[in-house]
DNA sequence: GTGAAAGCGCTAACAG
DNA sequence: CTGTTAGCGCTTTCAC
């Protein structure tokens, strides 16, 4: 096993010249004599030399990191888009630190300070309780991007889903269908971005003169056992409505669940749109429709925004990147 | 908007004393005057002070960081894991590094030399490619923890599942049923875990006296197209198999795929078993019996493996954590 | 074409 | 109880 730490110096002194050198010979920045340039990599593969990156970062004040803050890698939505984050930020030689919040105000202020603390090049972030005015005063002047619908200034370049565009062609497809009771059972209320499609959705079933009792709106947590026990509450009572749009398909399964457990079939007794298409969408039974979200272009998205930000400085003006959405019509409706 | 980067000597200016008794004060490490104390702790209020991890990374030869290299993380069962990887070491103080390799050697081999540059305090890697010792040579003493099954020694803490077990109830679970002529879809060959399930699988289905055509093996990539193509070819001909036992779960996804592309039933006219236990498993119709692979113990045993490696330094011996399966019996066989 | 010296921000001897 | 000094490993002036 060889020394553990090889450092410059050590790579300077086995060839006989400065740690300068080494550095310019490594990194090509001066000049370096073809021989001394060759005697110094010869040195560099015999003892296995490769720079610090610590070193490196506090001397030139970057990191070639980028954070990534989600906020829970347990809706496959999720993986999908830090996996398109993950590998567009490797391919330009930064390293990706991924944090996962759960949308806790409290996580979210404390992985924000420590990501600043690790001097890192830039933050992609969906936020789910911090307003963007708070999330700039924590980071500073550090390229920011937020997956966010929020509407108005933000103080960082945005990515978004056009969600209702999608939205509005699941209601209009439900009422082609004939469904023309609709329900809806979206996220927590606050910053989710459920809060987005159900206004969409109330709009939609607006304009097109469908009914929306006010109790076939649920709120419940983004995930399988929430939409389980909104899916209960919905479908229960004999007054129920006969389609339902979910704010993601992790919240539809469950209302499947629901359905299952009430022996009701799906579409026959209630139609259900799902949002996001995961992969699970295609494999459920009655095949889920629903709105697909382009997890990997929003990833894609953000990394984009995140490295010309980080390219262009704070001065230049902000931008925002929307991305469309569209149904995809299956055999649960 | 405040001075992007505050540093401890201008703290230590607005205080009127030295930098070394900010960092005292801030830390506890050596007593400090209550008065003196709160007087920069006002000041560092004020001026938002966040002492530089990297600055501290270099000084105290130690990151507060832990890589976590992962093959796939759009096979839903990696997800999981790293889940449980991140809080566990978010609960400890330390950030997760997560890289992806897809099983590549040339990226296994960048990534660990990255890793390495950038100081990390430890590494839990699921190793496809490289073998135990060329891994070592690559992060020297780094405190490291393999997830394999692989077989003798390894040179550093390992983590794995008995996956043996778990396929012997399942194979023994399919005589039960009344299979007696079982195939088996691993993943490719190599150093993935669908080698050690086939075999197991192999030496189950011998002991118990099943009959397993060589042509009722299949190697293909771990993923859902996979599945499908071996399920193609499997299923197609009159003389198929009774029975397939699927290396794991998004195999078998795309095992139904085939299944409901030829018209078969499950599990009249073929008996289908996973391996993992991911979510969708219990989600398709009909629900897919599997065997139990506990993400979330291997994601905190990794944890504690390189927590008290970290703790504990290279002397001490290695250790092996070894997580039990179990078989899940539901609708598919 | 090369080297000496300074300094990124921090902490720990050492000294008082 | 507090401050001065050195140094973690690197890159970049500045000087020759």
């Amino acid at each position: 096993m060889p020394p553990d730490r090889v450092v410059i110096s050590d790579v300077a002194a086995a060839a006989g010249v400065s740690p300068t050198t080494v550095s310019h010979a490594l990194s090509g920045r001066r000049a370096v004599s073809e021989e001394t340039r060759r005697r110094v990599l010869k040195v560099v593969g015999e003892l296995g030399y490769r720079s610090s990156i610590i070193a490196q970062s506090l001397r030139n004040q970057q990191t070639n990191s980028v954070a990534f803050l989600v906020v829970d890698i347990s809706n496959p939505y999720y993986p999908t888009v830090a996996q398109s984050v993950h590998d567009g930020l490797a391919d330009e030689g930064y390293v990706s630190l991924i944090g996962i919040t759960y949308g806790e105000p409290a996580t979210e202020e404390t992985m924000l300070h420590n990501i600043v603390r690790r001097n890192v090049d830039g933050l992609i972030f969906q936020p789910m309780s911090l307003s963007p005015l708070e999330i700039r005063r924590i980071v500073g002047s550090l390229p920011l991007v937020l997956i966010t619908d929020h509407e108005g200034e933000l103080h960082a370049d945005q990515v978004q889903t056009n969600d209702a565009q999608g939205i509005a062609e699941a209601v209009r497809h439900l009422k082609d269908r004939g469904f023309t009771e609709v329900g809806f059972i979206g996220g927590p209320d606050g910053r989710s971005p459920g809060t987005v499609r159900l206004a969409s959705f109330r709009a939609a079933a607006h304009a097109l003169g469908l009914t929306v009792a006010d109790h076939w709106i649920e709120h419940v947590p983004f995930n399988r056992d929430g939409g389980r026990e909104a899916g209960l509450r919905l479908l229960k009572p004999a007054d129920r409505p006969r389609a339902i749009v979910c704010a993601n398909d992790v919240i539809a399964v469950g209302l499947f669940d629901a359905a299952h457990d009430l022996g009701l079939d799906i579409p026959r007794d209630v139609a259900v749109v799902g949002f996001d298409d995961i992969e699970v969408a295609s494999m459920l039974k009655p095949r889920l429709t629903t709105v697909r979200n382009p997890a990997r272009d929003v990833g894609a998205a953000c990394v984009e925004a995140v490295l010309s930000r980080i390219a262009s400085g704070p001065e230049t003006p902000y931008t925002v990147r929307s991305l469309p959405t569209v149904l995809l019509p299956r055999e649960s409706t």
